[in-house]
DNA sequence: GAATCATAAGAAACCGCTTTCCCAAAGACA
DNA sequence: TGTCTTTGGGAAAGCGGTTTCTTATGATTC
């Protein structure tokens, strides 16, 4: 409990007190503090003493000061209300806050001036490091960042030049996973609705999902693709112009549960039954995943472990921790209820 | 940008640097940094420009402890990964950010000891301030908390002797519009999964549902009610009990929207073609309300106006700004497509 | 027993900024 | 013109720690 005063206020006890109520200089309770150097058994005993008494806390900002770290750890994500985010935080944060760090976190809409401001904002908040899921900023710019000395962490993205700092998933894999399981299941015209182009992710899903249908000795048809944005919206979009292009396919692939969302949803409106008309898979395994109807196919994301292990990453790099850490992950396919053997 | 050094590291500017290349005392800079004090209004310029040549940004650290605020607003939530959190995470966070304070964001669990560790924890980082959603901590403790002169708002919880603190939802009013809602769709039997009984929103809302009924000239029938404790799981097992005890009921309220999907999914694993044999609404309208099949009708928690709000008490009370604070908000209907009329 | 060397504790500088205190210059007034 | 206020800027004292530097003490060596 902290000391009531007179004023109703409380005081805290700083390091001159319990330097004077243990009878010692303040120089020896901070040695006792951060046990780097040795001191007398006995004078320590009487300072732990005091420090228990007063229940006396190091001052964070002052420590921060002396020392030029804050311990915290500087945030970034596109939005915070969407579950696959939630999970990374989730993991950041109980990663580091386990190790006495916290996490400053900032938001990035997506958007190239959000993110900078962002950064710039983390970087006026003396973060000793950034874990980022970056949407727009520019290679360059991450490059310069770290070159800068402030040490930060990639999650979900690969960048040239900074291997170590890259904690990413083989969403080639992931793709080849999701197609290979409608192959299995006897799917041969399997139509594919995309992320955008200019993101690494949803091209090396593409691909994994091309080579699964040339393994099988399959043609790969550009007809059958579609290019999304990963919204949901353009999971609807994706499978009206499909149909639309008036070539037959038993199943999908969607490079995103939102995007396979919109499609299940489009294609109950459209009057199909669900799995059999159509079979689909998505992307991430998101929360939502279980809740769509028919209960959703798709391939995990390990996002919450990459996470974990980017504040591992961090831990090592600026407070001299040392874990493992291991930069790819692989996804795997969680099989659920939207689909089923092709039947014909 | 920063200036380069030989070291290869980037030199941060301090105050000195400004105001000797302005020609001034440090104490000039400072007055001009901060405007409070009047500033001849050359040397302000020549402050001006220096501060612009040299790219100097204020540490924030060294202003913290000088001035004991670190601009810093601590958040405590149950979980990260949970939309309706993250929807008030967003708020919170946008709005404070756009004055320049951060939010340290940490996780409570519904578990009493983490959030009391959540809460030491921001209290050891110096925060100005606390938002919580607090499900764990007693009234007590919280009234602790603010006698401690640690402002603290409260974020859908009503607390006696903080009627300043707590901003919340009238839950009351939307038990009452779910149920109403269904009377107005010619429903008499309706069964009711409550959340906890321990929680007041919980309560609330079941009164208000109790209201409809006695409005509508219906009787309370504690056999059509069921006591969950608002997890997905909950809304299956509550599904399951309410149909054993043989009571006939067409519709059914759930207090959240995760009950209503678990309920969701029982129902049609029982064989039971939704809405036709069943009306369901759900509470708070999630993200994934309308991804649930059919898409949930549901009473909207406009929890981002909350949050905001909550944000903008703390604002004034921490920050001397002057924002309008309203204290209660309004639930609203959202009519989807798990409702109908009933039809006999 | 004197000289040498560890070891441990205290004194003081420092981190970068805010703010009080003080004094000089300028304006107000008689 | 001389005194009294204002006004505005500089010097310096914190804020609460860390860390370097210094010195006192006791142990080790010859």
């Amino acid at each position: 409990m902290l000391l009531a005063t007179t004023t109703g206020c409380y005081h805290v006890p700083t390091i001159y007190e319990v330097a004077e109520r243990a009878g010692v200089s303040l120089s020896t309770v901070s040695r006792v503090l951060n046990g780097k150097s040795s001191v007398n058994k006995a004078l320590k005993e009487r300072v732990d003493q005091a420090v228990k008494e007063l229940n006396y806390r190091p001052n964070s900002v002052a420590r921060s000061l002396a020392n030029s770290r804050t311990d915290s750890v500087g945030v970034l994500v596109p939005e915070l209300n969407v579950p696959f985010f939630g999970d990374l935080m989730q993991a950041v944060e109980s990663t580091l806050r386990a190790q006495d760090k916290h996490v400053i976190i900032t938001v990035g809409r997506n958007c190239l001036e959000t993110e900078k401001d962002a950064v710039d904002f983390l970087i006026s908040r003396n973060c000793d490091a950034l874990i980022m899921h970056a949407e727009a900023l520019p290679d360059d710019y991450l490059l310069d960042l770290n070159q800068n000395k402030l040490p930060i962490a990639l999650v979900n993205r690969k960048v040239e030049g900074l291997p170590n700092a890259c904690i990413t998933l083989d969403n080639e894999k992931g793709g080849y996973l999701a197609t290979r399981h409608l192959l299995e299941l006897g799917h041969k015209n399997i139509a594919y609705i995309s992320g955008p182009a200019y993101k690494a992710d949803a091209c090396l899903r593409l691909k994994g999902h091309e080579r699964a249908l040339i393994e099988a000795g399959l043609s790969v048809n550009p007809q059958l693709v579609f290019n999304g944005n990963y919204s949901e919206e353009d999971g609807k979009i994706g499978l009206l112009e499909l149909m639309a292009r008036d070539l037959p396919f038993s199943a999908l692939v969607c490079a995103n549960d939102w995007m396979a969302s919109g499609a299940i949803s489009c294609a109950r409106d459209l009057g199909m039954s669900l799995p059999q008309d159509l079979s689909i898979v998505g992307f991430d395994d998101v929360v939502f995943a279980h809740h769509v109807f028919p209960r959703l196919t798709t391939v995990s994301n390990p996002v919450a472990d990459m996470a974990e292990m980017s504040a591992k990453y961090i831990l090592n790099k600026v407070y001299g921790q040392d874990h493992n850490v291991q930069h790819c992950f692989e996804p795997s396919l969680v099989v659920r209820e939207s689909t089923v053997n092709f039947e014909n």
